[in-house]
DNA sequence: ATAATACGGAACTGTTTGGTTCCCTGTCAA
DNA sequence: TTGACAGGGAACCAAACAGTTCCGTATTAT
């Protein structure tokens, strides 16, 4: 499966936040992803090389620095390829459909 | 985090396809989600629990059977809660855009 | 009653993973 | 040109994980 990689990379909460922090704010360089982040600098690149092979982020070197994009791109694939699956409109829908299954067979 | 559970469940390609073989057909007992399924009844029994866990599935007992209801809920929360944080509109219409543009050309 | 069926519990194992430490390379400024 | 700054590579470690095997407990059928 191609979104195998986007799935483990967002199965990590490390992972996420840094997901949450490009999306404050796009192009931040390494040292910056890192501040605050109780961990070392090599653990963050490991993290943000997983997020860049699936796809999640980019980066491109300036001087000796590294800035970092985030691409949502996946993210959405599988909002609709994998979420619609389960794909319900609303959430009230939803949990009506739920009732509705767990009568189908049981009971 | 409370969708931690989540992510990490949906990171198990085992544990998508139990997903997709319970949206395909609800109510499904141990045995039959273990079937064609390469792992032993045990393996399955534990992912079975992970995605419990995590809320995305329920069981009940039914004589000397576990009959299996996917629940949705959760999946579709990640859709509105994480996945919207990146911009959806204009995602959507990229990707409206993008299936419009592979209807043309058929590939 | 006996045996087959359907599942539960727990110990054990190899691999993956999140994180560290140590050291090296390239870039900018004084 | 020297040194500080930003990042790269790789070995290493402990914990988590996917999966197994062995055995136990209800439930159903004969």
């Amino acid at each position: 499966m191609q979104d195998d990689a986007v799935f483990k990379a967002l199965a990590d909460p490390s992972r996420r936040q840094l997901l949450d922090r490009l999306h404050e704010k796009n192009g931040q360089t390494l040292g910056e992803l890192c501040e605050g982040l109780d961990m070392t600098r090599q653990a963050v690149a490991k993290h943000l090389a997983i997020l860049k092979a699936a796809n999640l982020l980019s980066w491109k070197r300036q001087g000796r620095e590294r800035l970092h994009f985030i691409n949502p791109v996946p993210i959405n694939e599988i909002a609709e390829r994998w979420i619609s699956k389960f794909e319900q409109p609303r959430l009230s829908a939803l949990s009506k459909l739920k009732k509705r299954l767990e009568k189908q067979d049981g009971n």
